[in-house]
RNA sequence: GCCGGAGUAGCUCAGCUGGCAGAGCGAUUCCUUCGUAAGGAAUAGGUCGAGGGUUCAAAUCCCUCCUCCGGCUCCA
C-alpha cells in the first residue's frame, strides 16, 4: 500500500506497517530518532498502523509536536508523583493543551502547598529517568484494573469496539493512555504546576465535579524560564492594570460586572462610537433607541425569556404584581419597531442599529474585568431581509467588520457556531441559514472554525473572536441568521405577490460590546493608543513657568483644530514633565521655551522618544489633523519631518 | 455557581510564630524656575474588605459573607 509524505511524495509500505516501519523506509537515522507521528494530521503513538493513502508526518525531537508528547508525559509524571504522595487520589484524564497538560483528578483534596511537595516528587522521578514502556493489554483486563475507577472504566466503555487497550508504564506505575510518549522520564527538563481548579467530568456541568491541576514542561529549564517570563510581560499589557494606570475605568465592587467609564475611558469610548455610526450609516442602518427596562412578557414568545430567566442569566423581578426585567438583548425591541407599521418588499433591507445597553446575570466566576460584564453595550443591529437578501447582507456585514478589524491591526479568528440544544425552530430552517453565514464566509474567502452545538438559540452565528494578553479568545464582533423570531412574532411584509411573507432578521454587532471591545483594544496596544484614539493627544509642557503664557497659547492653537490637548503647569523639571508623559502614554509632547517662543515655534517629542526642534506651529497642527482623520496607528510626525 | 489564591494609605507592597499600623511612589504646602525619562524639604493620609467569634489583647487565629485574580462551565 501506499503513503504521502509531507512533500507529497509516496511511499509504498508492507500491509501493517507502523509510524515507526514508516519512517525506517525512509531512512533508518529518522527511524531510530522517532518519537511518535501524525496520521492525517491526528498525533499518534509510533506503534499506531497506517492505512493506504495515509497523510504521514514522522514527529521526533525536533518537531513542533515533540513539545506535546513531552508534556502528555509529563502529565503522567505528575499523576504518578500525586499518587505517590496521595494513594487515595482516583486519576481521570490528563492531556497535553496548547500551553501544557493538565490532570483531572478526584478523591483528593489538594491546596497550592500540596503543589510544592507534588514537585519535587515529580523531580525526583524525572531524575531517575524511567523508562516509559508501552504495555498492550486486554479491556476486559484494563477494567478489571480499574475496577475502583469508575471514571477509566467509562473511557474504556467508549472504546467498546476495540479487543486491546494500551497503558503506558514507568517504575511499575502505569495509566490507560494512547500516547505517544517519550523514552523516559528524564526526557522531561523542566516541569512546573501552575494551578489548581476545579473541573467537570466531561466538561459537563451536570457531572461530577473533578479537581485539575495544571502545568506545563518544557525540554529545558531555559524555555521554562522564557515562558514564566513572557507571563509575567503579559500582566503588563492586562487591560485591568493599564486601566488604571491611564484612569480610563473603574468596576467598584459595589457594582460587580459593571463598569464605570471615567474621563479618559470615555474619551476613547466616544471615538469608538461615532466610528461606528459612520459605519452604520454606510451600511444604510438607522439609528434607533429601546429601552433597558420591559415587562418580561416582552420576551417570552421570542424564547429570550426561556434561554436568560430559566439559567437566571436575566435580570427580572416583579413589580407590582406584574414580571419586569433588564433586556439581555436587543433583538426584540428592534422587531417590535419592525412590527409597529406595514412594510413592502420594496423596503428591505430595513436595518435598524443601537447602542444597545444590555444586562445579563452572569455567573459570578466569569467576570474578568472589561472582558466579561453583566452590563454591557452592544453596537447591535438588525437587518431585516428578503430571503434574496440574506446572503448579500451577510457578505456585506462581514466585509465591513472585516475593513474595521485591520484599521485595528486586530488579528480575528472567524467561528461558525450552529445549532445547539436548547435551540427554537426546525432543522430546516437551521440548515438554511447555517449555509447562508458559510456561503458569505466562504465569499469573503475566510477560514473558520466550525464550532458544533456553540449557536444563540434563535440562529446559527459567525463569531469573530480576539485573543487578550494571555491568550484567552474572547468573541467580539458576530453576525447571526434568524429565520425564528421573525416567525414567532408574525413579522411580516407585503411581497411583490400581494402575500404577506415572514422576513429574515441578520443580527449582527460591528465591535461585539464596547466594553469588551475597548479591554480588548488596551491590551492590544498595551495602552499606547492611535491619536484618535487617544485620551489625551498631545500635552504641553513648558521648559518654566515663565513660558505658561506661551503654552496656553500652543494649547488654545491646537484646540482650535479640534485635539485633545492639555498644558502641564504643575511646578516640575522639564526631565520630570516628560517622564510624566511618558508614563500617561501621551503620543505627543510639545515643549515650549524662551528659544520656541522667541520665534514662535515648538519643540515636538513622541512617545517613541524621537524629537523634532524648531518646529512650525501651523506645520504641526495640520500633521496632527491628517494622522488623526487617517486613523493612523502611530505617531509619525518626526518622520514625517 | 464550582476549586485554588488574594483583599493593609490614591497606587505598588511589607507587617500576619497575636502586643503602639509601615515603606516607596503619588497628594498637599513651602523652597526651587529648571531645555528632553524622577530637584529639595515638610505635612497630611488607614474602621487593615464587611460582620461575628476566641483572647487581657486580633491586620495577625476561627466562622460567615462581599469583591477581585487564575481555571472549569458559560458568553458580547
Amino acid at each position: 500500500m501506499t503513503v504521502v509524505l509531507p512533500d507529497g511524495s509516496e511511499l509504498d509500505v508492507p500491509a501493517g506497517a507502523t509510524v515507526e516501519d514508516v519512517a525506517f523506509e525512509i531512512g533508518p537515522g529518522l527511524g531510530r530518532d522517532t518519537v511518535a507521528g501524525k496520521i492525517d494530521g491526528e498525533l499518534v503513538e509510533k506503534q499506531a498502523t497506517v492505512h493506504d493513502g495515509a497523510r504521514i508526518e514522522i514527529v521526533t525531537d525536533q518537531s513542533d509536536e515533540y513539545l506535546t508528547v513531552l508534556r502528555h508525559s509529563a502529565a503522567h509524571v505528575f499523576a504518578q508523583a500525586l499518587q505517590r504522595l496521595h494513594p487515595e487520589a482516583t486519576l481521570t484524564i490528563g492531556p497535553p493543551t496548547d500551553e501544557g497538560f493538565y490532570y483531572d483528578v478526584t478523591g483528593v483534596d489538594l491546596d497550592e502547598e500540596d503543589l510544592a511537595a507534588i514537585e519535587d516528587e515529580m523531580d525526583d522521578i524525572i531524575a531517575a529517568d524511567y523508562d516509559i514502556e508501552r504495555e498492550v493489554r486486554s479491556r476486559e483486563e484494563a477494567k478489571e484494573i480499574y475496577a475502583d475507577n469508575e471514571y477509566k472504566r467509562q473511557i474504556l466503555d467508549d472504546e467498546a469496539d476495540e479487543e486491546e487497550v494500551t497503558f503506558y508504564v514507568q517504575d511499575g506505575w502505569r495509566d490507560l493512555c494512547q500516547g505517544p510518549h517519550v523514552e523516559s522520564t528524564g526526557e522531561i527538563g523542566a516541569v512546573t504546576l501552575l494551578n489548581i481548579s476545579s473541573s467537570y467530568w466531561r466538561g459537563d456541568e451536570d457531572n461530577d465535579t473533578l479537581t485539575r491541576v495544571n502545568g506545563t514542561a518544557f525540554a529545558s529549564e531555559a524555555d521554562l524560564e522564557d515562558f514564566l517570563e513572557r507571563r509575567e510581560e503579559a500582566k503588563e499589557r492586562d487591560h485591568r492594570k493599564i486601566g488604571r494606570e491611564m484612569d480610563l475605568f473603574s468596576i467598584p465592587d459595589h457594582s460587580p460586572g459593571a463598569a464605570h467609564y471615567h474621563p479618559n475611558g470615555m474619551r476613547i469610548r466616544r471615538e469608538l462610537e461615532e466610528y461606528i455610526r459612520t459605519k452604520n450609516d454606510e451600511l444604510g442602518y438607522e439609528e434607533v433607541w429601546t429601552p433597558e427596562l420591559n415587562k418580561a412578557e416582552l420576551w417570552k414568545p421570542t424564547g429570550h425569556y426561556d434561554a436568560f430567566k430559566e439559567q437566571g442569566e436575566m435580570f427580572a423581578w416583579e413589580q407590582d404584581e406584574t414580571e419586569y426585567g433588564l433586556k439581555p438583548m436587543n433583538c426584540a425591541n428592534h422587531a417590535h419597531i419592525f412590527a409597529d407599521s406595514q412594510h413592502s418588499y420594496r423596503d428591505l433591507p430595513l436595518r435598524f442599529s443601537e447602542f444597545g445597553t444590555v444586562y445579563r446575570n452572569e455567573q459570578s466566576g466569569e467576570l474578568s474585568g472589561l472582558l466579561r460584564v453583566r452590563g454591557l453595550t452592544q453596537d447591535d443591529g438588525h437587518a431585516f431581509v428578503r430571503p434574496d437578501q440574506i446572503e448579500e447582507e451577510i457578505r456585506q456585514t462581514l466585509s465591513v467588520i472585516e475593513d474595521i478589524y485591520s484599521q485595528f491591526g486586530l488579528e480575528i479568528i472567524y467561528k461558525l457556531e450552529t445549532k445547539g440544544d436548547n435551540s427554537v425552530g426546525s432543522d430546516e430552517i437551521w440548515e438554511q441559514a447555517t449555509d447562508a453565514l458559510r456561503g458569505a464566509l466562504e465569499s469573503e474567502g475566510l477560514e473558520y472554525d466550525l464550532e458544533a452545538g456553540e449557536a444563540a438559540f434563535y440562529g446559527p452565528k459567525i463569531g469573530l473572536d480576539a485573543r487578550d494578553a494571555i491568550g484567552r479568545e474572547w468573541t467580539i464582533g458576530t453576525v447571526q441568521a434568524d429565520f425564528n423570531i421573525p416567525q414567532r412574532l408574525d413579522l411580516t411584509y407585503v411581497g411583490e405577490d400581494n402575500e404577506e411573507h415572514h422576513p429574515v432578521m441578520i443580527h449582527r454587532a460591528l465591535l461585539g460590546s464596547f466594553e469588551r471591545f475597548m479591554g480588548v483594544m488596551i491590551e492590544h496596544f498595551k495602552g499606547n493608543f492611535p491619536l484618535w484614539l487617544a485620551p489625551t493627544q498631545v500635552r504641553v509642557l513648558p521648559v518654566s513657568d515663565d513660558t505658561l503664557g506661551y503654552a496656553h497659547r500652543v494649547k488654545n492653537a491646537l484646540d482650535d483644530a479640534g485635539l485633545r490637548v492639555e498644558v502641564e503647569d504643575r511646578d516640575w523639571t522639564v526631565g520630570r514633565k516628560i517622564r510624566q508623559a511618558h508614563d500617561d502614554r501621551l503620543p505627543y509632547m510639545v515643549i515650549v521655551g524662551g528659544d520656541e517662543e522667541e520665534v514662535g515655534t515648538v519643540s515636538v517629542r513622541d512617545r517613541f522618544e524621537n524629537e523634532a526642534s524648531g518646529v512650525e506651529l501651523d506645520a504641526f497642527v495640520d500633521h496632527l489633523v491628517d494622522e488623526r482623520d487617517e486613523k493612523r496607528t502611530e505617531p509619525d510626525f518626526v518622520d514625517a519631518e
